[in-house]
RNA sequence: GGAGGGGUGGCAGAGUGGUUGAAUGCGGCGGUCUUGAAAACCGUUGAGGUGUUACAGCCUCCGGGGGUUCGAAUCCCUCCCCCUCCGCCA
């Protein structure tokens, strides 16, 4: 949610941001109601005043046993009056409400405007060995799984339905390796702090890192208990400080967790769809920092290698792209993409994301923090990113460290995990 | 799922319709005293909105929402959460 100070004192410079990010421009709705809302503010709170003024006078009378019939008569109008004015302004701030959250934030200004085929590549990093020419014929992912016997996609749909992958034998156990490592490595090197948080949120939580309303459709949702499995860790761990004042010393706060995430992923078919590419279920390390708002570009590039850092531990060839800002999420002022290279599809694959949320997320959460020498409460900034997701990783994995007679290697990092070095 | 109890400021804890945004204690901050510290004493200490150049002023907030009333932390309805007991259960 973008600040309503803000949006009325730079209508331009919203606009445009809205514009740069092909989101629908409702700024001038805004500025609408809410000058309506102000106006309508004014006439209450004169009422109110009065109210407050000669009910204590009318205690007053009463308790000196005299007559206040009169002016309760009177005052039963004013406050008739009152309730009119305060339901027209419940509805103006409901409505203004709704609209503050579906206003986008604004892209930084480093962010280049544009569209996919805008994004930048920053950089490049692939082990010291590595060529795209290829050597042999890689299976892909699913073939080489299925042949192995580690994946199995046809039980999963059985079970659940497409997109929902069942891991077998050496399969579970590396995916376990992954997410224990990472964990571990975050833990230990990069100094998170790890969260175990729930897999089922409310309404609150997802209003609160911007899911809904805008995303409602590509949420699963238990009815009868109004709750949204997690489409990301980002969204428990986030709003793990909601409505809280922090103190400047807490700051910044670093949580790495698990999580299983559930997306709808609603009319997203084909190609694309093929195996880990697109599931509806999936494992994730998630990243997620609260910092004071001077850090926080400096906090989303320590991201952004944090991430990177598990994949040159794991040596697999990747790059970091700089989303354009009509690439741009809902939510994020900046994002940083990490791809991985895929030698079966000859192509990068997303497998990390990395934001800067600014206060987007804070004020939408209430997540504030008071400096040292001052008392007013200020919205912090929130970042996350995949630390990283491990259905991508496992493609990576299974198609760069496959052998020409269709064995994977295990990447030495994950050895002392899994116990066993090499599948097949 | 059934029965009962409860949600008040950073924390603890008063307050059942009339200057109560809220006693008191602790904590925090400032000061006096002290070489310094502690103790003691004095003062101060919630958030949001509106408004102002900035103050002031005014309004709202005692779990959330709605209602009764001239007036609600106090009464009513509803939802949420916590605790105790019973039932069920990994």
């Amino acid at each position: 949610m973008l600040d309503l100070k803000f949006i009325r004192e730079n209508p331009e410079l919203v606009k445009q941001g809205i514009k740069n990010k092909n989101e629908k421009d409702t700024v001038d709705q805004i500025l609408e109601v809410d000058k309506k809302r102000r106006e309508i503010i004014r006439i209450t709170e004169e009422l109110k005043a009065k109210r407050n003024k000669v009910s204590q006078e009318i205690g007053r009378l009463k308790k000196a046993g005299e007559n206040a019939d009169e002016i309760i008569a009177e005052m039963k109008k004013v406050s008739d009056e009152i309730k009119m004015h305060d339901d027209e302004l419940r509805k103006l701030n409901e409505k203004l409400n709704e609209l503050l959250m579906w206003v986008p934030n604004l892209p930084h200004e480093s962010v280049p405007v544009g569209q996919e085929e805008d994004n930048v590549e920053v950089r490049r990093w692939a082990p010291e060995d590595f060529s795209f020419e290829k050597e042999f014929d890689y299976l892909d992912h699913v073939e080489l799984g299925k042949k192995l016997g580690i994946l199995d996609f046809e039980r999963g749909a059985k079970i659940s339905g497409s997109g929902f992958p069942v891991y077998l034998g050496k399969g579970a156990i590396l995916e376990r390796a992954l997410i224990n490592f990472m964990l571990n490595y975050h833990i230990q090197k990069h100094a998170y702090k790890e969260v175990l948080t729930p897999f089922l949120v409310n309404a609150d939580s997802m209003k609160g890192t911007g899911q809904l309303p805008k995303m409602q459709d590509d949420m699963y949702f238990c009815e009868k208990d109004n709750l949204y499995p997690i489409p990301t860790a980002e969204v428990p761990i986030t709003n793990l400080h909601r409505d809280e004042i922090l103190t400047e010393d807490d700051l910044p706060l670093k949580y790495v967790g698990f999580s299983a995430c559930f997306r709808r992923e609603a009319g997203s078919y084909g190609k694309e769809s093929k195996g880990f590419l697109r599931v509806h279920q999936f494992n994730k390390v998630e990243m997620v920092k609260f910092v004071k708002p001077e850090d926080s570009y400096n906090a989303l590039e320590a991201l952004v290698k944090d991430a990177e850092d598990i994949l040159k531990e794991l040596k697999i060839p990747h790059r970091v792209l700089l989303l354009a800002s009509g690439d741009l999420s809902f939510a994020a002022a900046k994002c940083y993409d990490l791809e991985t290279w895929s030698p079966a599809e000859e192509k990068w694959l997303e497998a990390s994301s990395c934001s800067n949320f600014e206060s987007f997320q804070a004020r939408r959460a209430n997540i504030r923090f008071r400096r040292k020498d001052s008392k007013k409460p200020e919205f912090l900034h929130t970042l996350n990113g995949s630390g990283l997701a491990t259905s991508r990783l496992m493609v990576s994995i299974l198609e760069n460290y496959q052998t020409p007679e269709g064995k994977v290697i295990v990447p030495k990092v994950l050895q002392p995990y899994t116990g066993f070095n090499i599948i097949g």
